[in-house]
DNA sequence: GGCATTCTTGGTAGCGCTACCATTCCAGCC
DNA sequence: GGCTGGAATGGTAGCGCTACCAAGAATGCC
């Protein structure tokens, strides 16, 4: 049955209905303005290949089909997705959050899409996420940190595109770094407060994160070389950050040492719920203790008293890294592969003795 | 040249160098495997399609070569990207962060990636981000608001996936809805300052955004019923929310009006400027004056005074659109279309008069 | 004028995967 | 015993695009 001739052929002449909501193709350009496939996909990619005249035809047919090239279809012939990876520790933390933006807005004009992750602050997590975007064939990675495992560095090394790791800056990049020494931050944020004549100094930090790690590094440098360490003053955990915890680790840091008169915090929101705490205690900042964050969020600046920070340029490394891994993706691999964006220490009321 | 019989043929054989760095591909999994192609992707997508014992081996063989899908070449022969497309108005907004936060969380166990874009509150910006966005054919759209262009509207009819408006409950959806009123929020939050027997209740809102107009919109409500509506009570500016800009405002508003003694925040940045400028100027919070903020951001609750706000439920939407819009890919849509999580009143020093 | 060289354009063959259909095999039935 | 129906498996033909190579046209040079 259904042994007539035609049968076999007809099913080689239906192209098999549209499987995607029939929008239109490369090649429906390509016959509407009557060249080849191929020379609508280099009008597109690279428009100096192709003539003038043909050019103008092509564009037109684009516009008038309405045709918006799939990425998938590119990917997977050019073996080499439009898409930028990138991973951070924290959706909601503000710092995380302002470099995202920084790299959101250096690429928006571009072709290339972003691929974020959320590694929950777990090196397992990132390793799994790494091996995702992997098999995405990124233009580029974007991590954070750089304390990758073993396992991630690998992954990052034998990604086959350009590597940037944000926010630290460290010895041995797996390609290119943008970021500022937590360490240096840390020794001059305690620095500052023994300058300001604070002799009990303590540290409060929460989400002891390997930057948060080597901020505390900071501060017992400065506080060693000026023979004031003591490891009662230094009081953290593991729990993640917030304003309430602030006020809480507060309160365990005076029981633990009443005569604390000063603090070096891990970020702004342990300063501020510290602040608060203060007003709601009754003590005087910063005459009876003086305060320094970390990251200088913009409140810092409009609280009362307002907070002495370490301004970091978040937004900046965003941008940068960006920057960087299109240098590296156009050719001309920056000779700088570590930059330094640095800090700055805002002395502001809050340790103003 | 080159006229000996092998050479044609060599070149048949040798299958092009592999584009991609010769990662395995299903049809090595299949070879090792000893099975069909077919089988092997059967394997992974409807597992309980193959028996058991073919199901033992594939696994063993993708285990052993490291087999990873290739997404690109999964989206072009389905036609369906296991993609959520997530459009949101700003990425360091805590509220848009949380609720980006859910449905990282939601989404994160499943085959599904997310595909963030920013629109900057510009509806211009959130039809481009969809237009690219409906090229890669996701499987469900969550967007912000219910405020979209006509083209925004259009494009979200006919992107052929379950579509989500979040933030924001509305009477007329493209397809699905998770939020709450923020009419009502206004409402409440103005509402209760009246009832603690505050009378020249200020509006201060920076970056009216449609969701703000609208609490604004439930405060005018609340104001008028009570008698108490006057247009010098209203201080609103479109430039982006802030701390510090909250403590501009609230100098304006009381400039504007001295004898204000309350006052209803667009959001808890600008309610906690107000209480900081409020402590510098010696205003007694909340005798002199009343704040209610909206969001309640968890260090209202540490804030001294701690702040009155209205709670909204961010984090939980994220988390619920991602379960409409997974129950929807699967077919049953869920009969209630549109999810009112409404929102909660926190009471706190700063309305206690 | 002949020939090499560059510029433009096109054809072909996949990229790695899945939709569709075909085939095989076996249980269950009249 | 033959037939139906379903389950398990496989083959084939693309999805929409680009890499690679080839060919023709235009240009330059001796």
């Amino acid at each position: 049955m259904l042994e007539w001739p035609g049968a076999w052929a007809k099913a080689l002449i239906k192209p098999r209905s549209r499987r995607g909501g029939g929008r239109p193709t490369l090649s429906d350009v390509a016959r509407k303005a009557g060249v080849g496939a191929i020379t609508v996909s280099r009008a597109l990619r690279e428009p100096e290949r192709v003539s003038e005249e043909l050019r103008r035809q092509i564009l037109a047919a684009i516009e008038e089909l309405g045709y918006v090239p799939d990425p998938n279809a590119r990917a997977l012939a050019s073996a080499r997705a439009e898409v930028f990876g990138v991973l951070v520790p924290s959706l909601t933390n503000n710092v995380f959050a302002e470099v995202v933006r920084g790299i959101y807005d250096s690429l928006s004009d571009s072709p290339f899409r972003i691929q974020l992750g959320n590694t929950h602050y777990s090196g397992l997590e990132e390793e799994r996420l790494l091996q995702v975007f992997g098999s995405q064939r990124p233009a580029a990675l974007i991590v954070a940190g750089i304390d990758q495992t073993p396992t991630s560095r690998k992954l990052l090394e034998n990604a086959g595109c350009p590597v940037v790791q944000v926010m630290e800056t460290g010895p041995d990049p797996v390609d290119m770094m943008v970021g500022f020494s937590h360490l240096e931050g840390g020794r001059t944020a305690t620095q500052h407060l023994i300058e300001a004549g604070y002799r009990r100094i303590g540290f409060i930090g929460a989400r002891m994160d390997p930057r948060s790690q080597r901020r505390l590094a900071g501060y017992r440098l400065a506080m060693e070389k000026a023979g004031l360490l003591d490891p009662r003053l230094i009081t953290t955990t593991p729990v993640p950050s917030s304003v309430p915890l602030g006020r809480e680790l507060f309160r365990d840091a005076l029981a633990k040492m009443p005569t604390l008169d000063g603090v070096f915090c891990n970020n702004d929101d342990i300063a501020l719920g510290i602040l608060f705490e203060c007003h709601r205690a009754s003590i005087d900042v910063p005459k009876t203790i003086g305060i320094v964050g970390f990251n200088d969020l913009d409140m810092m600046q409009v609280a009362f008293p307002s907070i002495t920070s370490i301004r970091t340029h978040r937004y900046e490394i965003g941008r940068r890294a960006v920057a960087m891994a299109l240098a590296a993706i156009s050719g001309d691999r920056p000779e700088q592969r570590v930059v330094d964006l640095g800090f700055e220490l805002k002395r502001r009321e809050s340790t103003a003795r």
